[in-house]
DNA sequence: TTTAATTCTTGAAAAAGTCAATGGTTTATT
DNA sequence: AATAAACCATTGACTTTTTCAAGAATTAAA
């Protein structure tokens, strides 16, 4: 093949030294792009999607969380919450609790095979995330989380 | 007011102890939600959006994207990159270059105009950027922007 | 040359996001 | 205590985004 101006490769480093690839915001888009569709395959099997997992893990962990509570967290409408609380609880994997202190909320929680389920998701996610991080050293990927965390958490 | 259980702090302290919270995957979703959300607010005076400004950066730079290189880079379907052009283009900012090389792509080019909005535009975005990360120092948001990139620009 | 792939484009259908309104409940104000 | 204001889950309408398949034009491979 004779030189035709530009070979792939060498236009994707163009792209990667592009003003827009030196950007947080597209790199994290892009990050999350990949990252979810990967996360998506990987749950599949077990009839989950990154959305519904989330919810899932919630309900097994000791946090209790009103549907408000995962709209909030999940950065979600909480009209959005109705319809992934509705699919999981007609699975039997969560219920809802009308919260015994405030009987306007509805706690989510993991019944047992909710819990089960979960515990095998979590390895998927596990892989899943592995897979995506095979670049960095440990240290690293410690020190991404860490950062990641910070400005993720931070309460607005 | 007396003590309920739980206030409002220690709930929000409890989910960023989940295990969904230490899930990269989680932290990445929710930094960009809060980032896109932001940057569209940053770039809605000057007629833009997150995405609209991504296919603008790259037609200003010296990179000469297809339409099918914007999809690629910016995760995108190419059907999706179609009404993207089409709106820059008769705002006057952009144009499509059938490639000499190959015609069955277009090349997009930022005009004048194009490039004097993006001066403005990228100011809007960088303030946005800095605002989501004013709890980093400026060593350790070197070191995400290391880091993100690496993992967000890897050759699948 | 024929076959297969690729690019842009269109259009349809599914999924996701936004927003206002409602019934039931709780908090704040008077 | 009574009234008003605020809040939660849910519904429904609506818009936007995503996903796919197909087609015309062009290039690459056989």
């Amino acid at each position: 093949m004779a030189a035709k101006g530009s070979t792939k490769a060498s236009k994707a480093e163009l792209f990667m030294r592009s003003n827009l690839a030196q950007e947080l915001e597209f790199l994290v888009a892009r990050m999350r792009a990949a990252g979810s569709a990967r996360a998506n395959k990987a749950l599949e099997p077990l009839g989950l999607k990154v959305r519904s997992y989330s919810v899932l893990s919630l309900a097994c962990d000791d946090v209790s969380p009103t549907q408000r509570d995962l709209a909030d967290f999940l950065s979600l409408d909480p009209s959005q919450i109705v319809p992934l609380v509705d699919d999981l609880e007609k699975r039997g994997l969560v219920t809802r609790i009308p919260d015994p202190a405030d009987r306007r909320s509805k706690v989510v929680i993991a019944t047992d095979a909710g819990q089960r389920l979960y515990t095998e998701a979590r390895k998927a996610t596990a892989r899943s995330e592995a897979e995506a991080l095979t670049m960095l050293s440990e240290a690293e990927r410690a020190q991404l989380r860490d950062l990641l965390s910070r400005v993720a958490l931070a309460t607005p």
